[in-house]
DNA sequence: AAATACCTCAACCGCATTAGC
DNA sequence: CGCTAATGCGGTTGAGGTATT
């Protein structure tokens, strides 16, 4: 499509009607709505115009663009008179004017690479998008977060199992360090790397998991009993929930998809599938246990790495900002179901049970502060994020054992420091990218803790709004208060993308720098969590 | 036929990063 | 070095459409 073509294209449309719809749901402000009138606009001053596109505002856009190019987006007022800001200008181009968009649905081909580029960068649009020529991350997004939504509610895997099998060879030898089984995962391997020993319970934990006969998937389970509970619990924790209700109205789709449904195994997004997570069909798939283990969302939130390869692991550059985290929080976004699934894994019927992983986790013993950095402002969120889990998962009860056995605050401070290794061996590695996903840097150095103290008081991480107040949260022990400053504008650690972007207790084997990763942030769990159990 | 539930997707928002001064 | 503007990105919203009851 070229130029002329978007605006004959804009221009029918605007005649044929296509826009009425956009129009009446425009944004404007009322009297430049009256100035600008359906299909054009007067620009200049005033207000700058919200909403739908016209017809005409593309058409001005368009010529724009051709005649001065792209970029310089907030010029395109000034000199065409569009009452857009630049923002919403670049918006439409990129998403609907440039003229190698390629219009129409996903092939069957595009949807494969999207479920493969998804399982390697998790919800990182913009690249995705790069790799599938005329397709906009607005749209692989909006595809994700539908389509791929909706299989999910269904039950069905998300990831092909071609898909998963080829991930899964793809990572077998990285996995070795790693595949999360409990061999495989001991510690000793990331303990040869430095002299941290990490706590093996999480790894006995998955035994003791497997050991499981049976957890009831979902979709055994009384509605009520899934969205009735503990609303106690935050939703924070609805991205880790799909809403399982049936889906009413099968679509497309999810026939499309039902060649998936023997795959059980979930790469990044691995937690997406809880639906139809069964204990049987995660034991299908040998070697695939731990990560796919259905009962053990908790564990899954330290362990999504390995399969997945996750966000990390997968292609080795582990640049995901938000691997398996961020991934299943896009996948069940809190807010299209927020009445559902509050906390409903705290219960006996929860098919996520839980919290053991956590517990283990927490009365290891191994963990000791090696060094003493007092001012280690990364240190809490994790823990938040942990104690946060293992409120949600278990309920309140693990609070006693989580005081009995986390560190001081001041020895969390100290492991911080082995953030700072971390960090230049990455920066030695050269690679802005480190295999924890979206910097491994700004997760080690730069993280904080926010709302340490309130495993109750914790605030929804779908929430938006509530940025500001995390940042504010009253975080700390620390000292520092330009770090701490520095540390708030980081992202949230108490999200669930932190807690991936460490790539807990996932393998990457290429990088064992993430060991320092995972011994922080245990670390961080033992020790904060002292000043946030109530 | 009406009400309801759910889906789609364009566009917005806020934040982070980068560039320019 | 700090400030500001521009740009980019990911998450979220909400109107309208469609399917279901």
């Amino acid at each position: 499509m070229n130029l002329q073509s978007c605006i004959l294209t804009a221009m029918s449309s605007m005649t044929s009607g296509g826009d009425t719809r956009k129009i009446s749901k425009g944004r404007w402000s009322s009297s430049l709505d009256e100035k600008v009138g359906v299909g054009g606009n007067v620009g200049g001053e005033g207000p700058l115009k919200k909403g739908p596109w016209t017809a005409a505002e593309d058409a001005i856009l368009v010529e724009y663009v051709k005649k001065h190019g792209q970029g310089n987006w907030n010029a395109v007022q000034k000199h065409s008179g569009l009452a857009r800001c630049g923002k919403s200008c670049r918006l439409r181009w990129a998403n609907h004017l440039r003229p190698d968009l390629k219009k129409g649905a996903f092939t069957a081909e595009e949807e494969n690479q999207i479920l493969e580029l998804h399982a390697k960068m998790g919800n990182k649009w913009a690249r995705m998008a790069a790799e599938l020529p005329g397709r906009t991350d607005n749209e692989i997004k909006n595809y994700w977060n539908t389509r791929i939504k909706r299989m999910q509610r269904a039950g069905l895997p998300i990831y092909p199992e071609e898909l998963c099998q080829r991930i899964l060879n793809g990572n077998q030898e990285s996995q070795n360090v790693g595949t999360m089984t409990n061999e495989a995962c001991h510690h000793d391997d990331l303990s040869q790397t430095n002299n941290f020993d990490i706590p093996d319970v999480e790894f006995k934990n998955f035994k003791f998991r497997h050991g499981l006969p049976h957890v009831p998937s979902i979709f055994d389970m009384p509605e009520s009993s899934l969205f009735d509970q503990s609303s106690d619990s935050s939703h924070s924790y609805n991205f880790l929930f799909p809403t399982m209700r049936p889906t009413k109205r099968p679509r497309e789709s999810e026939m499309l998809y039902d060649s998936f449904g023997s795959c059980s195994i979930n790469a990044a997004p691995l937690f997406d599938q809880y639906g139809n997570y069964t204990f049987e069909k995660i034991s299908d798939h040998p070697g695939l246990s731990l990560p796919c283990d259905p009962v053990l969302n908790t564990t899954d939130q330290f362990h999504g790495d390995n399969l997945t390869g996750s966000h990390a692991a997968l292609n080795g550059n582990a640049s995901a900002s938000v691997p398996i985290f961020g991934a299943m929080k896009l996948e069940l976004p809190s807010l299209q179901y927020p009445e559902t699934q509050h906390g409903s894994w705290g219960t006996p019927m929860s098919p996520l049970p839980s919290l053991e992983s956590v517990d283990t986790l927490i009365q290891s013993p191994t963990l000791e502060p090696i060094l003493s950095d007092p001012i280690s402002p990364q240190s809490s969120g994790l823990l938040e994020a942990i104690v946060y889990n293992s409120k949600s998962l278990k309920g309140s009860n693990n609070d006693l054992l989580l005081q009995e056995t986390i560190a001081t605050a001041n020895e969390v401070a100290n492991i911080s420091t082995l953030n700072h290794s971390f960090q230049t061996e990455w920066d030695e590695l050269g690679d802005p990218n480190s295999p924890l996903g979206q910097s491994a840097a700004s997760v080690l150095t730069d993280y904080t803790p926010v709302r340490m103290c309130s495993v109750d008081g914790y605030q929804s991480t779908e929430t938006s709004q509530d940025h500001d107040d995390k940042h504010e949260a009253p975080t700390t022990q620390f000292p520092d208060s330009s770090s701490k400053k520095k540390i708030l504008k980081q992202v949230d650690y108490t999200q669930p993308d932190a807690l991936l972007d460490l790539g807990w207790f996932g393998n990457n084997t290429k990088y064992e720098s993430d060991q320092f990763v995972q011994q922080d942030a245990l670390g961080a769990l033992f020790g904060d969590n002292c000043q946030h159990q109530p």
